[in-house]
DNA sequence: TCGACCATGTAACGTGTTACATGATTAT
DNA sequence: ATAATCATGTAACACGTTACATGGTCGA
């Protein structure tokens, strides 16, 4: 694929979770081609200016099959919701409630395009081999909203409490 | 508090959705004194080499509030596990299947935590203003260590049926 | 012909971790 | 005394985003 593709691809299918910018892309493909994990690809398609299009050669699979068998970093994660959640007593109930509500919106939204993501995986990757892991990944995303959905709903109403215990 | 403090302090409480390394702590204290947000105290108490405590003043008070009331930006998260599942088809359901249980096992010890943390949460903190939001940040985690168990174990079946059917 | 989109690339900046260097205090 | 822990700080490096610069292709 070419720098482009790949920025599109993540965009279009794991960008929930992971994310790359062409800051990122460029300089690393001209590192990977350097140490001779990726080939250049001659018929790679027109498109705009000078496309150039990579595949991945036989050390670049080995190279990326060993990274997949390692066990993955621990994600330390940065959650910023819960950080100025974490500070609520300082903005009291109603500030706190506002982050909540945002943050729920945010999930509602994103689980409305999981569920459309689902169907079109079904559709469209019947065949591949790719399919029981790109649904075990978006599963975990719709769970992961679902249970977000909840975790406000009930935060929300104990904000609500809250706020009338103070009056 | 001291940078020390900090460290310690967020470790402890929320170092499961956010970090900061000494490298961040220092100099982060530093340039909030040069900017007159935070103020040392001399009676720091003892403690090692040149133990320095500071307070928020003032104008770092205010400055906290509207950091605080400003939407949160999107948490872009990176999530390794995920990502190394989304390429499955390239390491098989088996090693796939070991990504799941390592993070399950993370996350089953990670919900022994939370609950320990919160038992000693209503316990110690029980008359304090921060309670009801330390309590919610916390339902939030425990509630996602959850989610993430069910999530593997149903993760975990369909690799198995994935095996199975290969054979 | 013009706008949308395809497409590459770099430089500046900001963020964050790790490794290193240093040394005081306290409990055993 | 000595180990654990309290404690501060910097430098090198790695990572990542944003803004900028540039220009080709294709359909209306």
């Amino acid at each position: 694929m070419s720098g482009y593709d790949i920025k599109q691809l993540i965009q279009g299918s794991i960008g929930h979770f992971w994310n790359e910018s062409y800051g990122q892309i460029y300089p690393s493909l001209r590192r990977l081609e350097a140490d001779g994990l990726i080939e250049e690809v001659s018929g790679g398609g027109g498109g705009g200016r000078g496309r150039r299009e990579y595949r991945l050669n036989h050390a670049g699979l080995r190279v990326l099959r060993s990274w997949l068998e390692e066990p993955a970093q621990n994600d330390v994660v940065r959650h910023e919701t819960s950080l100025k959640l974490f500070f609520g007593a300082q903005m009291g109930p109603e500030a706190a409630a506002a982050h909540v509500r945002r943050y729920r919106d945010v999930q509602q939204r994103l689980l409305q395009r999981y569920r459309s993501a689902a169907e079109r995986l079904e559709r469209e990757q019947a065949a591949s081999p790719h399919l029981p892991y790109w649904k075990a990944v978006l599963d975990g995303g719709m769970r992961y909203a679902a249970m977000v959905i909840e975790w406000c709903d009930a935060t929300l109403e104990e904000l609500d409490r809250l706020e009338e215990t103070a009056l």
